[in-house]
RNA sequence: CGGGGCGUAGCUUAGCCUGGUAAAGCGCUUGGUUUGGGACCAAGAGAGCGGAGGUUCGAAUCCUCUCGCCCCGACCA
């Protein structure tokens, strides 16, 4: 049955055909409803009741056993506590306890950036391709395959918002007309699609999953480099709240485009991002933007003739070093790319010095292409004439764009591939023996160079991304044609700056943080519950109502408290609890009838017996160390 | 995209090589006994083996196609 079919029509219609089975299920009969409304209980007018919560009412299923597809922690651990439940790959359904979760954090993202002025909003998810078309950037998103895109009935193509650059910029372009009205920041917290590569990871890397964007307009630069600092300064306060160790990174602004750029990172093993940071200066950027000390190597002197070898079968910069008995500073390797324009597409020619990398993202910004890929084989031999391991600059075709590292730039004397097989040339000189090539810092970075801004070394640790921020400039108001009146008295395009938080991922990527071998050990800004009032026995008065009475107690003091009164052996409810994280547990147990519980930590395991009177004020002065 | 692996009950898996009409643990239901570290006994429910086609007297097992999921890789000449 589709879902439209239950809509827009009258019951009675309905009721003529469907099965009882729908019926129920689109008019649900009222459970009865208790005799005193829950609510009612609430002793003060006026004040909203507690936040309360029963265990043997909420929905928890956890597994005893890993799930057979979770690799890392994050993802083993709320699959197992329950907290998320695939539906498809990269495809998530959030239990009540992680939505819980979530909130949390969504409210600390909402405080901290409302404390900075920004306004949320609500945008559309399903969007049009004209707004694409519009900042140019359907066919760079479509090229990638990274956008979900779709037709409706009349065969119009929409797509699934991978972003929200476009339908903000439009939105603002037709609310704000004068400069007066700027400066304005707008966020919103809504789900995002791409359809990624390859998922992974749980709560990582999804198909669908919950972001906070968050778009800054102003009249001018400086108003922009104030929208920047502001959230700077929200995003680290937003960061510190949830407990975690992170570093604010340098970082390439991709496909979103424009200049300057910070990545928020947690720090983790299993992060898919490489940071290459300083101790010395606090220099720290993401790999693919990282810059690293280049070491001169001496000039090879005035420019020599040109020498042809031959060297069959000899390919890499490591055979050749074999072979000449040269270093590999001394070596231009050339490595062909294909490059993807919006208009066209060619193989590039890229001279690295041997002993370094290419960095394909500087290349691909270097190119202002939309992507390079390495040149398969048959578009080597089809731009140098050669098989693979033999390509140089020398005799290239014109068609071929020649590019260098800065590396090169000023040195003679090259050891190079012929672009003919079985041979290299000594003495190449670019610019005598070949066309000149553009320079361009087109190094990757590794952890050992050298510092770029200071003599310190550079040392690599992972990261997971759990936020990025961006100044546009005016990137996408000018293509889109969004602008204001300026004071000068002419149209202006905004200068905008766009900034994003996982709002799904930033919980997992706190997970990987904080876990051990028993589950998860939440920092209280984002646990579900602070503190659970554990009934052990839930068959023995005694505890139960000692359990009713403490948990009563918290929630009358607004302490975000549930009771765990599930009958489940004590055994298996302490296993559960762990697993499920935590901070604070007051177990309810054996010596309940004699007025004594107990206070678990889950952070460091520590127990201690505290009689009932004293328990809550106990566990509140625990909390608030935590 | 390339390579590899896996789809059997809600979960974790066995069975597949060597075809004979599906098994275990956990979970679930009922009853009873237990109750401070994933309790015990008894009785149950629950899958027709991702899907389609083929081979065969007979297919979870063999073959073909297909879908899904996981992992690794995506070439520095």
């Amino acid at each position: 049955m589709s879902p439209r079919s239950c809509t827009g029509v009258s019951p009675g219609e309905l009721r003529r055909h469907l099965t009882r089975a729908c019926l129920s299920a689109a008019f649900p009969r009222p459970s009865p409803a208790p005799r005193v409304p829950i609510r009612a209980r609430a002793s003060h007018p006026g004040q909203r009741p507690p936040k309360a919560m029963r265990f043997s009412q909420l929905l928890i299923h956890t597994l005893r056993d890993d799930p057979a597809d979770a690799e890392v922690p994050s993802h083993r651990l709320l699959a197992r506590g329950g907290y998320i439940v695939k539906a498809a790959a990269g495809l998530y359904s959030y239990s009540p306890l992680m939505w819980r979760v979530i909130k949390k954090f969504m409210r600390i993202v909402r405080e901290e950036l409302d404390r900075e002025s920004a306004q949320e909003v609500m945008l559309p998810i399903l969007q049009p391709k004209e707004l694409w078309t519009s900042s140019g950037r359907w066919d760079r998103y479509v090229t990638d395959g990274i956008m979900f895109s779709l037709q409706d009935r009349k065969g119009a193509d929409m797509c699934l918002g991978p972003t929200h650059e476009e339908v903000i910029t439009a939105y603002v372009d037709t609310a704000v007309s004068s400069y007066k009205q700027l400066p304005i920041n707008l966020y919103q917290i809504q789900d995002k699609f791409r359809d990624e590569i390859r998922p992974r990871f749980g709560l990582m890397r999804g198909r669908e999953f919950i972001m906070m964007d968050a778009y800054s307009f102003d009249a001018d630069q400086a108003g922009l480099d104030v929208s920047y600092q502001r959230m700077d300064r929200a995003y680290r306060a937003i960061f510190d709240r949830c407990g975690v160790k992170y570093t604010v990174v340098d970082a390439d602004a991709g496909a979103i485009g424009g200049a300057g750029s910070q990545e928020f990172m947690v720090v983790a093993d299993t992060g898919e991002d490489a940071i290459l940071y300083c101790d010395a200066c606090k220099y720290a950027a993401n790999v693919e933007k990282a810059d690293a000390r280049l070491v001169a190597v001496p000039n090879q002197g005035e420019a020599k003739p040109l020498e042809k070898h031959a060297t069959p079968e000899v390919r890499t910069v490591q055979q050749l070093e074999e072979f000449f008995s040269l270093p590999p500073q001394v070596m231009a390797k050339t490595v062909l790319y294909h490059a993807v324009w919006a208009d066209r597409e060619a193989v590039v020619a890229v001279m690295m010095r041997g002993d370094l990398e290419i960095n394909e993202v500087k290349l691909c910004n270097a190119l202002d292409a939309l992507a390079v890929k390495l040149a398969d084989e048959t578009q080597i031999r089809a731009a140098t004439g050669a098989e693979v391991g033999f390509a140089g600059p020398v005799g290239l075709p014109e068609s071929v764009t020649l590019l260098a590292d800065l590396s090169l730039q000023g040195q003679t004397n090259l050891l190079t591939g012929c672009n003919e097989t079985g041979f290299h040339c000594l003495n190449v000189n670019p610019g005598r023996d070949s066309a000149a090539p553009a320079f361009h810092d087109l190094r990757l970075a590794r952890a050992g160079q050298g510092c770029p801004r200071c003599d310190g070394e550079l040392q690599e640790v992972r990261g997971i991304e759990v936020g990025h921020i961006f100044k546009l400039g005016t990137k996408y108001s000018s293509a889109m044609g969004a602008t204001f009146m300026a004071e000068s008295g002419k149209p202006a395009p905004f200068v905008m700056g766009c900034y994003g938080i996982g709002v799904s991922r930033t919980p997992a990527a706190v997970v990987e943080q904080f876990h051990d071998d028993k589950g998860i050990v939440w920092p209280r800004s984002l646990a579900p519950f602070e503190v659970i009032v554990a009934v052990l026995d839930a068959k023995r008065p005694a505890q139960v109502e000692l359990g009713e009475k403490l948990y009563a107690e918290f929630a009358a003091r607004g302490v975000d408290v549930a009771l765990d009164d599930r009958k489940m052996s004590p055994g298996a409810k302490f296993k559960d609890l762990e697993l499920l994280g935590f901070p604070l547990t007051l177990v309810v147990g054996r010596r309940a009838d004699e007025g004594f519980v107990e206070v678990m930590l889950r952070r460091d395991g520590n127990k201690e017996e505290v009689a009932a009177d004293s328990a809550v004020a106990r566990c509140e002065e625990l909390l608030a160390g935590l």
